[in-house]
DNA sequence: ATGTAAATCGTAAATATTACGTTTTATAAT
DNA sequence: ATTATAAAACGTAATATTTACGATTTACAT
């Protein structure tokens, strides 16, 4: 999911494209892991100091809405990368310092046979927590 | 991890037996679920009307610190559950509107040949959403 | 160039969690 | 049983995260 792809599909669903929506996924396609909405909102403030919490909320939502970034929780936050490009579905191994990533090409759903009795699945997370080369360093 | 069990081991480290820890302790047992702050307040609240957030949230630690609970997160809350007295390692089905949960015995970490690279494991989490029998119907 | 709906701003409200000085209480020693 | 003391709880405030909303600005189709 790269810049022009993700709001060019935005614009044909009658969104806008703006300076800050672009802006946005740049910075997702940059950094290459998992941000929270306050370092996303720092990043943006670089170029528009004045920008509000609830645009990046805001547009955070869209993106995941129309599957544009991912988004998952911990330590209390809740944390959004770009979509994954790969079509096969996988999980992450995930630096809680540092929120970067490595796929995992496995999911465990696929050892769970059969349906459960009595329980509609609406969806499922593996994720392996621990700390990146780069922030053991430090 | 029965209520007796739990807050002797907790009399042992030094900490007191109080009614309030023994009654968060029942609550979880009768409940059976994952429980947010909030809800435990709520029921506590029953028998102690004037109980502080502080009780409830400093007893919630303790007690996932010394294994008596385990918790996650969904919806932006942390979650707790009495900690299975199942001696095998296992994850769960989890209902996210009630909380309840039923047991996978299965663990994805086994088909994790060797370790990654330049990453140091602290956790994994492997959980399936859904919604149970009972809040089908509803 | 203009109308209109969407996007954003500025700010406040809502929600969840943590913190802290004071008071109460469980517990062990006397 | 009384007392000392350290932990627990209270009452309340502070912090952090997320959501909400009326007013203003902007993208964009006409």
């Amino acid at each position: 999911m790269d810049t022009a792809t993700a709001l060019e599909m935005l614009k044909k669903k009658g969104y806008k494209y703006t300076g800050k929506r672009e802006m946005m996924v740049h910075i997702f396609e940059r950094e290459a892991r998992y941000l929270s909405a306050k370092e996303m909102l720092e990043y943006m403030q670089q170029d528009y100091p004045s920008l509000s919490f609830d645009t990046v909320y805001r547009n955070l939502s869209l993106f995941e809405q129309y599957g544009i970034v991912e988004a998952t929780e911990w330590s209390g936050e809740k944390k959004y990368r770009l979509a994954c490009s790969a079509n096969n579905h996988h999980h992450h191994l995930i630096c809680t310092t540092c929120g970067r990533t490595t796929a995992i090409d496995l999911c465990p759903m696929n050892a769970i046979l059969g349906e459960p009795k009595n329980f509609e699945i609406t969806g499922h997370k593996f994720e392996i927590y621990g700390h990146c080369g780069e922030c053991m360093k430090s």
